[in-house]
DNA sequence: GCTTGACAACTTACACTGTAAGGTTCATCT
DNA sequence: AGATGAACCTTACAGTGTAAGTTGTCAAGC
């Protein structure tokens, strides 16, 4: 009421979509494993505590997160040819996994159960399956796929690129002299080569998918 | 001295090794988020700043587990043809980061600069490397060998078979109806199938290796 | 046998974490 | 005006890694 009226309390402030937006800006500037509830709070000028009547837990914030991201994942339109399909279901993927890199690698190894992430999910799947494999092989197919993906957004965002996480480091001097093949190759494994590098699997990927199907086409009584 | 000798300072008990030891089985007892250094030295019978004698950090102790995986990978012999030492050296780096599951995500995000590691490293890449591929290519493939191989990992360590991470869980009912690719899939995903998923993955991508180092020698001089 | 010194282990303390439990404030409705 | 309940804050606790300082023990030198 006085003039110090430093101490507004202003109500209402705080809403799910505004924590949500502060938490990823708290990731992106101290990283994933600076993150937390007091920083978080900070940012946003509140309590750690304010933010649990919105969120029950961290975990159930983390959950919102991902869900937010896997909500913008556009499932390419089912009048494109097959492959091309596929293709853009996987940079999809990669591009909204990516989107923030500090959470990035949460994402990776969350294992999705909500709704709004499984509806994605079945999306995906069913784009395998639509490539005439069967249920085995489309399952089979799909999750190797993820496995590419994962790696692959986990590199970007976590990668080799961001200098080594060994406590014990070798110098440049003693990489070249006693590990050239690393060397060497370490030149195309920069930021600006992640896109190159992904395609190219990528092409392999899809490639060896169509050819697959046409085996197990040739063949479909053998065991 | 006396009758009540419970506390025997037992001198020159603790080493490196019986560190390490101990340190994967509290790992695979608690889980990698659940292991502290408290937790370790409760299971070495001593306290916790005496792990700190042999290792400067936690870090340092990581990276120590880290490089004893590391070491146990086979380098395969260049004896034998080129496309079996390829799939030999993936299965090695599988086999020895699902050694001890609960250790296997942090192998996984961790970029290794130590000595025995680069090694280790060093080896696989040469391996592309003698697949005649040029070096910007072997780079890559490598590359992309590599996401796919952390991809499988974190899916057979930390993956789907655990049960899902997210907070707010859909039912078998709700899944079946409203999400059934996934669930028809998911048939696949448990641990009985990973073998054949990784393999199925591995030699998808060994024969694309070669049908992609045959189109680039037919056409080298194509930019 | 006694002293000395170094090493290995322990004790204490600090800053940080997520969050349980309970207290306070304030807009809105009757 | 009084009640209600949502929104936010305060305090406290058990856990974390580890810096700093202390203690116990054993081997070597006299």
């Amino acid at each position: 009421m006085d003039a110090s009226g430093k101490k507004k309390r202003t109500r209402g402030k705080l809403s799910r979509e505004m924590i949500e937006d502060a938490a990823f800006e708290v990731m992106e500037r101290e990283g994933l494993s600076g993150f937390s509830m007091r920083k978080l709070a900070a940012r946003l000028g509140c309590e750690a505590m304010s933010i649990y009547h919105h969120f029950p837990s961290q975990a159930h914030l983390y959950e919102a997160l991902v869900d937010r991201q896997m909500s913008g994942l556009v499932i390419p339109d089912d009048s494109r040819p097959w492959r091309e399909r596929a293709r853009i279901g996987m940079q999809e993927f990669r591009r909204v996994a990516t989107e923030h890199p500090a959470f990035a690698p949460f994402i990776v190894v969350y294992r999705m159960n909500s709704p709004p992430c499984l509806a994605k999910l079945n999306a995906i799947i069913g784009l395998f399956e639509d490539g005439g494999f069967g249920p085995e092989l489309s399952a089979r197919l799909f999750r190797a796929a993820s496995y590419y993906l994962m790696g692959a957004i986990l590199d970007e965002t976590a990668g080799y690129a961001k200098g080594p996480s060994a406590v014990t480091t070798v110098s440049n001097e003693e990489l070249a002299r006693d590990y050239p093949n690393v060397m060497k190759a370490g030149a195309y494994f920069g930021p600006a080569g992640f896109d190159k590098t992904f395609e190219l699997g990528l092409e392999m990927f899809l490639d060896e998918m169509e050819r697959v199907r046409e085996a197990a086409r040739d063949e479909p009584a053998k065991k």
